[in-house]
Formats: structure tokens, sequence, C-alpha cells
DNA sequence: TCAGGATAGTACTAATTAGTACTAATGATA
DNA sequence: TATCATTAGTACTAATTAGTACTATCCTGA
């Protein structure tokens, strides 16, 4: 039996970043891109955080993080506060200049989403939604854990 | 409602873009990518076709296409060649160097399904890639169409 | 208390992808 | 049949992403 899963989900990571690129750009937000927008949209709902914890929210890896992440405070859509407990850490903070842009980012996903979803009912789209988190838990727990049979278990991060 | 669809459709293909590199590593594939090893995928089911009908088939823009296939010629896995009817076009033709590749990638394609639908019923999983189809056919619709209510028409590729 | 390992973050490089702008060839129509 | 839009493909640039290698800091246990 041949599955597509990965086939297919690659492509539409390709055609809806497309898309939703160009629909930023009909709403007037030239500042920010689609990955750009995926990291705030993660900070929106946990704001204040260490990296190392923005990279598990947005399964991004830290080095790309420090790339955003110089990019969206050049923009000055973030600041980067040292946290006092822990001098390693540096945690990421919004800013206010967001508040106008979030509300026309959710405009832009719904649009997006009834545009994905098209042709589905309620449920179909509970259950898809379900299923996609599902094996997103099974591939972090592969990529954190290895998976490993029984052997070392450490755990390695990066 | 929220909808995150897109948000972990980026995830997913993020996560499962790392796992599936490190899977083809661990089979000694050094020499293809998961990004080229899409588009050998597309070209195993439909050979010898010109470009643009291949970047119908990977999602992928034909300017993509022109950068990848370089690199797919350089090493060897595929030839260009021009098609006599039309001088414009150039067909993609698979080389006999992939021969091999094509078991060894099947294998790792298909540890990747069984890991990403672990827990997964068969029921389940039939209906989840049938959602993925039915959503990549509204993103290409839209892409292609532009859905435009009424007006023009006039379908532009790029 | 201090030595070794783990953790937080960054710099640098390379791969993947798309957009803009181009050339060459084809087709449609007036 | 001359023109003009369309189509096929490419060059160049820029954005996103990750890997490797690094520094600084923290924690643990001998």
């Amino acid at each position: 039996m041949r599955r597509y899963g990965a086939f297919l989900i690659a492509q539409m990571h390709q055609v809806s970043g497309r898309i939703f690129s160009r629909m930023l750009k009909n709403h007037d937000i030239e500042t920010i891109s689609p990955a750009q927008g995926r990291i705030l949209f993660a900070l929106w709902s946990s704001d204040d955080i260490p990296i190392h914890e923005l990279a598990e929210k947005t399964s991004l890896k830290k080095t790309t993080l420090t790339t955003m992440l110089d990019a969206l405070q050049a923009s000055g859509h973030i600041i980067r506060v040292p946290s006092g407990a822990d001098r390693r850490k540096i945690h990421i903070r919004l800013t206010d200049k967001d508040k106008q842009l979030r509300e026309t980012y959710s405009q832009v996903s719904a649009a997006m989403a009834s545009l994905c979803y098209e042709g589905f009912s309620e449920e179909e789209i509970e259950l898809f939604e379900g299923s996609l988190k599902k094996i997103l838990a099974n591939l972090k727990r592969f990529e954190s854990g290895k998976d490993a049979p029984a052997r070392s278990r450490r755990g390695k991060t990066q």
C-alpha cells in the first residue's frame, strides 16, 4: 500500500505559502512574511518566552529562529530581554507594534482556512486537524527522543 | 472557531523534512536530498515530460525546478532532451542511475509513513489522505484560476 | 569547590524555494 | 502575413531553513 503523505504535505506547504504570502500583500501587510507570521502567531499565545521554548512551539530549530528574530527585531515587532535568573537565557517579547497587525493577520488566516476547507463539513475539519496533531506529535516524539528502543536515552535537544 | 491548519502543516513539513533527510543519510543516500527526492518521485510515475508539467505535478514553480534540475542533471540523475515538436520545450528524462536509488527511496518512504501514521487505523489514514488531496485541490484551483468571481478569466500560469 | 557535561544562544555556510525580468518560440487574428 | 499575446524555459536575487561549530553560563557530584 503506497502512501503519499509527505509528498502531499510538502506540496500543500508550498502552495499555501505562496497563496498566504500573496494574501498578506493584498491586505497591505508588506512588513510580515508568512514565516515571520507563524513566529508571531506562536508568540501571541504565549509571550515573553526564551528562544528554545519558541523553537519547541514552532518546530523550528533555534538556529533558524536566531535569524528570523533578528529580522523581527529590526522591524520592531519583538525585543530581546535578558532573563534575570539565568544569564544564558534571553526572552522574546512582543512590542506594541503588532497590536494592529494581529487583527489583519487573523482575517487573512481565516480566509486561508475557509479556502483550504472549502467543501468540508465541520466534522471533517475536526477529524482532519485531529489527525494532523497526532502526526505532528508522532514526528516530534521521534525527533526529540529519537524513539530509541532502550539505549542511552539522553535526549539530545539538537 | 479558530483553525490551525496552515500552522500545523508548516510544522509537519519542517519536522518531517528534517527526519526524512536524516533517514536518507542513514541509508547511505548522500546524493539525494528530500527535495530532490520529491522531484524524482514525481518523475517515477510519469517520465519524459516537459518542465512546466513537472511543475504542475510537484506544485513547485518552474523557476525552482530550473535550479533543482541543474543539480539533478549535474549528479547524473536526469537529462534534458529537446522536444522535437515544439522547440521551446525540453523534456526531462530519468537516467539509469536511479534504478537502485528507487528501491532504497521507497523503503525510506515506507519507514516515514509508518512513523507518521503510528497509532492510525487503515480507515483513518484513508480519510486523512483523502482530506489532504481535497485541500491540495482547493489550493491549486485557487492559485491557478485565482478563483476570480467572474472577471477576465485569463488563467495566467505564473 | 571545581571539573565535566549539559544548556542557551549565535555566526557562518549551504540548500530549497519563489519572484522579477528576461529570451526564444509559438499561435491567433486582423 | 505581420503583429501581438501567450507559452517554455532561464538568470539573478532574496527569503526561509537547518547543520556545524562556537562561546558563555549553569549544574552535578566527587
